[in-house]
DNA sequence: ATCTTATATCAAGATATATTGATGTGTTTA
DNA sequence: TAAACACATCAATATATCTTGATATAAGAT
């Protein structure tokens, strides 16, 4: 029951259903995506990344001196009907600039 | 999504998750049902039960001077599955044990 | 009419969660 | 090696939520 209060508490929070529903779209971001994307400073959207990786819902692979976040596959069908539900709510969820140099080999 | 975070937060909770499966399993109770079951103070499981219904959970139907809730119907599929994970957990859930005189007559 | 019962709501304190700014860690670039 | 960059974590403060005990309301019993 912890994981699941755990997983239920990662999504009550508006600006992490917005994170989500950005990664859900645009499928790998680095940290610094979301920063750009969202205009929040660093440390809280660091913060809310680890909550939702926590709950279950995003993974990450670190590249260099970059972290990769992307939804966690395979995922259960529950956190799947989650991210469905919430891809049909208006989150104003905004586009991807890439602001940051995180392509590789560069 | 003001509606979809108060469903969620309305679950983000052992004591409701508890009160919701009770609910789920005894299908109509009475608000001193569950502070018997659960040996609660009145004021905190009336506040739940609240919470439960403005989250979309529950619907309260008044007889005489007592509450009874049950499981709103229809409900919609999204909260079923919340509902169907719900009585997967290990949760603890109290019998009912009549301890009210909530029989209709009496 | 008064008392009891069932329920709801409020106020105060305790606990949890969110935000910010500062600092720490590890990696790449100069 | 030193500086810059990407990210994580911590401490302090602000905000929200939970619990309790007290009070309010409304129906039934005496």
């Amino acid at each position: 029951m912890d994981i699941f209060l755990k997983t239920i508490g990662s999504i009550n929070d508006e600006t992490r259903l917005r994170i989500l529903n950005f990664i859900n779209l645009h499928k790998e971001v680095c940290v610094c995506d979301v920063e750009n994307a969202f205009g929040m400073i660093q440390s809280r959207i660091s913060r809310h990344l680890k909550i939702l990786k926590d709950g279950g819902f995003l993974k990450v692979e670190r590249k260099g001196r970059w972290a990769f976040y992307s939804i966690r596959s395979p995922l259960d069908s529950f956190r799947q009907s989650i991210l469905e539900e919430i891809k049909h709510l208006e989150l104003n969820t905004p586009s991807l600039k890439k602001g940051c140099n995180n392509v590789v080999g560069k």
